[in-house]
DNA sequence: ACCTTCGGGACGACCCGTTAAT
DNA sequence: ATTAACGGGTCGTCCCGAAGGT
């Protein structure tokens, strides 16, 4: 990533962001923070306020960066499967577009004060709900089979969020691939089809 | 959890797997861990040998549980489909018999020492590689439809992997139930079938 | 040194001489003493009173050997030079019979309580006064040049203690030859003689 | 000594020498040193790397200053005698410069690492190669009598290296005065003279 | 009589987030 | 943006003692 054209705030929100990520929270030290951008420890403080907020502030970031998606993959006018690749495909840009802050957001945010914590997860409540209304949608209209809603959502979240574990965005699969790949498993499984077994 | 029947260094065990899978390695202090027990921060060392040591063998022990598992389930005469099956709730048993342990196994590696995290990793790569054999001998003889199974693996891993998130032992779900939903899903996806709507 | 005949508490004064003089005082652990007699730190304290009681009884131990030689060789009837040779004998004596304590009783005696090192010090200017008084008669019959005694005294004092730091019993010179030689140069410096340069 | 136009970091030099010799170096805590320069015992790491490194650096520096003066004296174009005396001028005028330094540099090396030791022990053992190379030139050109070097050697190095015991630079006798009269003792020793007899 | 086990409590070196002065 | 420092905290070690086993 470019950090030259950045400002000072915003070079050092992308280096805790990084090491946020690769370390996590506690064993990332401002003094490493600032070594990265060859400046002293308490230089820092002249753009920003604190570990904490850095830490909320990028996380924060994630959050919204979710909601707003999920908001427009739920609220289009499509059939409930094209919202659902949708979801699917906005998710994984997300992530793709920063692993780096997908991780923090889905592991630092413990590290919250309860308040910041507060507000992450209404945010993720909003998000997850989302999803699960898609789902309803398209179990009303027949376009997927009946089951427990709630326990389907956990299992398609678990699709898209455990990417940022091995996803890399420069790797053989685009984020919009993977999310089609994804799509089609979550639809179809994986068992050999009837026609496909009358084919051999 | 009943922490009366085991010796002092198991207890202490029992507390670190907790405090680290709620609050993170470096967020959790030897003292806490002492507090909980009722001694002094310093009297834990009469029975342990460091921090460092308590995570390793925290999660040498959830990996070695894993491997012993995946390496039964590839290794049993069962038709793939069924080791599929056997794997799956094989995994969530062990998840559900101590969530903390797997929290602390997918979370905490990173601040294991270097030559404790490429043991875990070997172990890790090892298991994984036993849902791949699964998945080839599936498609070999025809009970899966063909497909990226590396892509493939994965997406199973996630499922999986992600319940440590929100499951619960004691929730309505038993860890058999929740892995036979999952195989449904995995198998037959939630695209609604012709016959099924016929059905209706 | 066999120290299979001694009782428990001397097998522990044994080894705390030792490691007191290899390591220190304070570099040396109560459990490195136990561990080389193959017990536990706390089962020490059933034979001894503590570790700074365990210095003390060292020191003064090597203390009063030191007394009682200069004692001996300054109140023999023998000539001021024959007593002076006697003294270095006994000196590197006791040094050989104990090179660890002799370490020790040099080194270590700033580590003792207040009053332990009042008493200490008493019996080291008591012995250095033993060595004065020698002096003193040598120059006041003759045998010796006139000079600054007390200087002198240090200066002997300087050759004899030193031997701690390299002198080993088992090497080629035993103590009495060593402070033969010691003696020699002392008495007769070691600018060339003139009947020597006339040998030439 | 004047504290006042040294660096922060000089300073702390300066009194962690003292104290190290004064109390030995694990009897010495870095609070205390922090103490001494009315900071907080954190503060110590703004400046130094740990007390590990200021044990080397003093002792290093010790060391480099005996070596330098081995070699002048040494390799000077002087008669042996006085190549000794100008050794004993300096070794004296080193410890008289900074005791501390010199008790440091004499008693707590044992608690260097094991590779800082070996520096040091092999810039000792040069050192004490440069006495024995004065010694044996002075034996070849007949100023000294013939003899056992090697002992000689550490007759002379006992004398001179006890000093940092008992002498102090703001006592009665200069450094070079008392190099001046321990060369007269090397040299001609404590028995009376045949001729300063008849001279009476 | 001897030793182990378990623990207390103080203290060790060192590090961290942060700030005031410059 | 730096420099120097604070103050509180971290893990770990140490000496020592009490309870109890053999």
């Amino acid at each position: 990533v470019s950090e030259q054209t950045l400002s000072r705030k915003d070079q050092i929100y992308a280096v805790a962001e990084r090491l946020f990520s690769r370390n996590g929270y506690h064993a990332t030290t401002m003094r490493e923070i600032a070594r990265e951008l060859e400046i002293e420890g308490g230089s820092l403080y002249s753009h920003i306020t604190g570990k904490q907020e850095l830490l909320y502030q990028i996380v924060l970031r994630a959050s919204h960066k979710f909601v707003r998606a999920g908001r427009a993959a739920a609220g289009s006018p499509d059939a409930p499967a094209d919202q659902l690749r949708a979801f699917m495909r906005q998710h994984l840009a997300i992530i793709a577009a920063s692993v780096d802050g997908a991780v923090v957001y889905f592991h630092q945010w413990r590290h919250l004060e309860p308040e910041q914590r507060a507000t992450i997860t209404a945010h993720r409540d909003e998000y997850e709900s989302y999803l699960r209304r898609i789902l309803s949608a398209g179990v009303a209209c027949g376009q997927f089979a009946a089951g427990d809603e709630r326990l389907l959502s956990k299992f398609i979240f678990s699709a898209l969020n455990w990417t940022y574990q091995w996803y890399r965005p420069d790797g053989p699969l685009s984020a919009e691939q993977l999310a089609d790949a994804y799509y089609e498993y979550v639809m179809a499984g994986l068992a050999a089809k009837p026609q496909e077994e009358a084919d051999r």
